[in-house]
DNA sequence: CAATATACCTAAGATTTTTAGGTAATGCTA
DNA sequence: TAGCATTACCTAAAAATCTTAGGTATATTG
């Protein structure tokens, strides 16, 4: 993926709406979730997954639970009440940006 | 504009395209531009732009030109022959960026 | 003549990410 | 059964990019 870059200020907006789908996921599940989504496309990694959680679940958008699955713990998280406002909130800021980058850069045409 | 965030990343793809459209450009003239092409939505704040001009420039995708005009001093922008190759690039890129992220956030239907 | 627009710039701080680790259990395979 | 990959959590330093908040100077307009 050359175009990491491109990413940047996207995650909160995947993160809440993977959950939004599937109700509760936790950490690693999402990382394996993108990936296979995109087809190996985006790669988040944890250094960068695991503190965007931490952030929603400060902002008041995630809520944890804690399960010991196979011996070993795992942290899932779903969306709040004000979670769930928030995805429709991620997702039409989301619509708005790729509606004024395709007004900026194919001002006729298509994109390439 | 309140997502601003997901401007990140691609200041310099909307540089280099403005540029090859247009030819030849100055900064202030490039934040003009902007907001009249999204109707106010998108503002380059300076802080950002000159910095990130500079580093193309550096990186060998912009030549300058001095002029002088009114008695104000103009810096013109220009693509490099290696800078018209990476609008290429980048265009494709941002292209890439869009269909993942509608694969992500719109499985089946719209993205709202 | 003061404010706004034009036109360039930088530096400190904020945010988000990459990179590069650390810990520990489970599963697979040579 | 030793060792490596996978699962599963985490943090901290550094890099990248941006906002905020300045600075300088000329031209235009009310």
């Amino acid at each position: 993926m050359s175009n990491k870059k491109l990413y940047r200020g996207s995650l909160s907006t995947i993160i809440l709406k993977l959950l939004g789908d599937n109700g509760r996921m936790y950490g690693y599940e999402i990382t394996q979730k993108v990936k296979a989504l995109t087809a190996g496309e985006l790669q988040i990694t944890e250094g960068a997954l695991y503190p965007a959680l931490h952030k929603l679940e400060a902002e008041g958008h995630l809520k944890v639970e804690f399960e010991q699955v196979n011996n070993r713990m795992r942290k899932y998280y779903a969306l709040t009440e004000d979670g769930t406002k928030e995805v429709a909130n991620k997702l039409s800021e989301m619509e708005q940006f790729i509606q004024t980058m395709q007004q900026l850069l194919n001002p006729k045409t298509g994109l390439a």
